[in-house]
DNA sequence: TATTGTTATACTCTATAACTATA
DNA sequence: TATAGTTATAGAGTATAACAATA
């Protein structure tokens, strides 16, 4: 599109970009936590979805690094694999190395949730984004890709104090 | 940016823009949150925040408004409000017209506060924003105000049921 | 009776502090 | 004693259902 000509023109002080993000991001999180939640068969809240995938992708997986991961403490970690275990989701064992350690699971049944629930989202916001332009979608990929960069969680914002 | 002449050749699917906004938004989503409750002298949630803001641009607000502008229970919001009013920053009036209805406003403290806490969460934002090109911003703010558009309260997705 | 809020109840999310078990 | 987790405690966010007050 012609704007996209003159994108340095029109670029946003930093500042005007925090304010947006400040009105955009809430809601589009309020949908997605709608949808996830609201889902039949999976019925996930987004901290647990964000479990799943982290324990699907992470082999041998500990509660600290779910925790460092998740930016959550580490009690906040462990009650949510209590809760995912008690759900049949996932699985808590003994390392067998260190056994001070936990080392996690998803059962199959937690694999199918995860899948469920992240295709079910997935198609919910692909619904909506039908409604673009190919080029609008390009800008909102963009703007993922780098958000993703300049916030994700190992980069400080977390600071576990003590 | 070079990319940007060939826009429409890179611009992802909408499962890809799916994919991709379930992995930004959290992120940001969490970095927020921390900013706002970790605000020394404000200290206010994500929710309170916006409730605050919804408050402080609508004149005679009732519960039902807020509830059906933040995408809340009605019980949900009235609670919300309780803790506001405990708090010292918002009112609550009996609505002269009609005396079911509640009209809700800041006292000088909630607006102090609101105002403490925006410019705070702006700053910490804008601070990470100082390291994007100009090119950059303007893919995040063009994205913020696309999916500001797609996922406004009032289209759809809250849907409270009956 | 229909509408606006509030209360009751129940879960999840999250933190900090105190504790237990293993190294 | 240091580290990995868990339990205890507390408060916020949220929903639905039942209730109260006003129109």
């Amino acid at each position: 599109m012609q704007q996209l000509q003159s994108a340095t023109n029109l670029a946003p002080s930093s500042d005007g970009c925090a304010r947006e993000l400040l009105a955009g991001v809430p809601s589009v999180m309020r949908f997605i936590r709608c949808q996830m939640r609201g889902h039949r068969e999976a019925g996930l809240t987004v901290p647990q979805f964000r479990a799943l995938v982290f324990v699907s992708h992470t082999d041998d997986s500990s509660i600290s690094a779910m925790a460092e991961h998740l930016g959550l403490s580490v009690p906040a970690a462990s009650r949510m694999v209590d809760l995912l275990v008690r759900r049949g989701l996932m699985e808590r064992q003994a390392s067998l190395g260190d056994r001070r350690c936990v080392s996690l699971s998803l059962t199959p049944q937690g694999k199918a949730t995860f899948r469920t629930a992240l295709r079910a989202t997935q198609v919910a916001l692909a619904r909506r984004f039908k409604t673009l332009s190919a080029q609008e979608r390009y800008v909102v990929g963009g703007a993922m890709q780098i958000l993703s960069r300049l916030f994700s969680p190992r980069d400080g914002e977390v600071e576990r104090r003590k």
